[in-house]
DNA sequence: TAAATAGTGTCTCTTAGACAATATTAT
DNA sequence: ATAATATTGTCTAAGAGACACTATTTA
């Protein structure tokens, strides 16, 4: 039925529900994902997406940079935040019914002091996005999902340097690439693909490699990331 | 925090969860969007999606099917269903807090019997999906983010095709992808794409056209509409 | 025959990908 | 110099898009 006045909202139970937020990072070239560790039942002891009941007065997203600022530090500007999928089978919680929309999230490691945990987390902890340790609910699946959409995501677009610092050479740049991608890329291509995207501009600075030193250069902050291809299935 | 044991459902309170079904076709040459005329307030009078409240002992998906069924009488293997987004301002429905699960589906205007109103609702029509009437809620927000969806599924899959009948001719899919991306498209190209995509197969129908008798085709049922692209933003 | 639409082929220009050449630092 | 890495350029094959040609029907 269409949502019908007269009808009582307390009349029928209701569903909880939550948000839950994948949070990935680079470190020590690797891809990581940011997790929590449950310090009560159910799944005590496993890992789970820092998330949480969604307010009455505040929005999803709202609800998602509020549990990631709440559990991780991380403030609101430093990340890349869109959603990604809900997640709603009756029985994903074996304590009651809860539909959670998940949220997809990119920063940079600079942005981040030492993980630590909130109030009620044991501990916060990066853990290798590819080698997970148990997972809380269905949060598996919903990393498994989340990875998809980031190898999406930097095939047509350029959101790959949320995952870098503010600065970063075009070597860094590249490796992230191939880390998420999980596949080598030809550096002569890959540069020239980036200039003539045109989203990366050179700063005046220089960062030493072993040989000559590369370049640090920034995204332009007017660049688009997402890329309009037509395409019609090639 | 972590959805954390100890914590008493009925404790808080809790927002309301729908789903909401955009559904569209193509009726004469044109892009089609199913609405279904509100008789209660709020917005009396105008049109709203198919949908209506998550049951407590169905996933998301089987309450989208369920609406769709219930209000339109399309069967679940008729439709092309799959999650579209999840809207949850907080003053989106100004009786309460609800949250709604938004569904795109596509159907061969052939598969429906003329559109029929389920229980609450007075009437259920086609409207031009680029000029709809006033609609209640969010829903031409929803409409919006659906029609964009669309476009670009078709940009880099096959799904058009759900938007037909059975079987087709070339040139109505053609039609189709033109009406659907606004804009024309190449006979030549574009039938050749259709061949080195592999994912029709001629029949041994043909249709009177005018002029020369066009083939009937169908989708070859194993073929993978969905096409990964190695892309890397151009 | 002409008109109308279906269906295929060809040509050009762009671009993706493989690979090579040059540049700049340290030792 | 040699090693190491940065940066740019070249070549080729594949693909997209523009356009033209042939095929089969009705009137």
């Amino acid at each position: 039925m269409v949502a019908a006045m007269g009808y009582n909202p307390d009349k029928y139970d209701k569903p909880s529900v939550t948000v839950d937020v994948v949070l990935f990072t680079l470190l020590d070239e690797a891809l990581k994902v940011l997790l929590i560790k449950r310090k009560l039942t159910p799944f005590r002891g496993q890992w789970a997406f820092p998330g949480g009941f969604v307010r009455m007065d505040e929005s999803l997203e709202d609800a998602a940079y509020r549990e990631l600022q709440e559990e991780t530090g991380v403030p609101r500007e430093a990340v890349y935040l869109e959603q990604l999928y809900t997640f709603g089978e009756p029985e994903r919680d074996p304590r009651m019914r809860v539909i959670t929309v998940a949220y997809f999230a990119l920063v940079g490691a600079d942005k981040l002091e030492p993980p630590r945990g909130g109030d009620d987390a044991a501990d916060a902890q990066w853990f290798s996005a590819y080698n997970p340790p148990p997972l809380a609910f269905d949060h598996r699946q919903i990393l498994e999902y989340a990875i998809t959409r980031l190898r999406y995501k930097l095939e047509y677009s350029a959101v790959g340097f949320q995952l870098l610092p503010e600065t970063f050479t075009l070597r860094e740049l590249q490796r992230a690439y191939e880390i998420v991608l999980g596949e080598k890329l030809d550096k002569g291509n890959f540069r020239s693909k980036l200039r003539k995207a045109d989203v990366v501009e050179p700063t005046a600075h220089y960062q030493d490699s072993g040989g000559r030193p590369a370049r640090l250069y920034r995204f332009k902050s007017d660049a688009v990331a997402e890329v309009k291809t037509r395409r019609l299935f090639p």
